[in-house]
DNA sequence: TTAATTTCAGATAAATTACTCTTAATTAAA
DNA sequence: TTTAATTAAGAGTAATTTATCTGAAATTAA
């Protein structure tokens, strides 16, 4: 099981902040994302493909094509890609799994639950993708200066 | 898809639960927590019965059987419960998919995802079922005085 | 112009998760 | 002792998610 996101969202988030750390004006094809990544090309492909279509990235075809982050890319943020792929479902569901939820209707994890995702939304929110790109250092994305 | 918790784990919280909830000796049948809870009948069979191989229900056969939590009531807690329907995974994983996700190698989101984790599973292992089943104020949760 | 490289598109397959059905075993009440 | 109610067990089905395959369309480089 995946947790809190699914695996497609998972990629697209890495994918994404991949973009965000090469330089702009470079567009980067699904075929290095796949390998540096280890992602299956072919499913990768049709995440970011959708991730076009819904105005987060740009796509190009062609022998220079490939995908970079749509501008301005100082608006983009992980929230969105979460949105775009998984819906906005996380951002009221309830942990425990009951339909309704809420202050008046609290389940034994609610406040807890909303407290703690409030704390990552509002990460996820208020830092776009570069920010976050700086954040992480995993090797594979270090070396796009 | 459903968050953080996998749809037969949140079944199996919500039954404990109730569980937590009925006065202590009574056993409560598939059926009536089916009902009540909205799960699908025998489904729920399964996860209440290997709840039950994991030793964290007790379960009777016959025409006054059925399900109850294991003495002592008091050193169960969800924790337990996550654990032996979704397995450890969740409290070491990355929340973006990758690997390996560390302190020296994190990923863009690591602080804050541990410390969303730290935050929820400190609730989990500390306060056990029946604290936990106190805060829940569902209606289906009240009339098993 | 041609060949190479890329995304686009749609179909299909594999894997996982969720759910159902049926029968047997057990127990207590009638 | 019979009957009704319950869990146990295993097989089977459905739905969803993840992944693969193939070919077309676009674009650039040779």
């Amino acid at each position: 099981m995946s947790l809190l996101f699914s695996r497609q969202c998972e990629y697209a988030l890495q994918a994404v902040l991949y973009l965000a750390k090469t330089p702009s004006g470079k567009m980067t094809s699904i075929k290095e994302l796949s390998a540096k990544l280890d992602i299956p090309y072919h499913y990768l492909a049709k995440i970011l493909q959708s991730l076009a279509i819904k105005g987060l990235l740009l796509s190009e075809k062609g022998r220079t094509g490939g995908f970079a982050l749509r501008i301005p890319v100082e608006h983009i943020t992980l929230a969105q890609v979460i949105d775009a792929v998984d819906g906005p479902a996380i951002k009221h569901s309830c942990v425990m799994g009951f339909g309704e939820c809420s202050e008046d209707n609290p389940c034994a994890l609610h406040n807890e639950w909303v407290h703690l995702r409030t704390g990552l939304f509002d990460v996820l929110n208020d830092k776009n993708v570069i920010q976050l790109a700086r954040e992480m250092k995993k090797p594979v994305y270090e070396m796009l200066a």
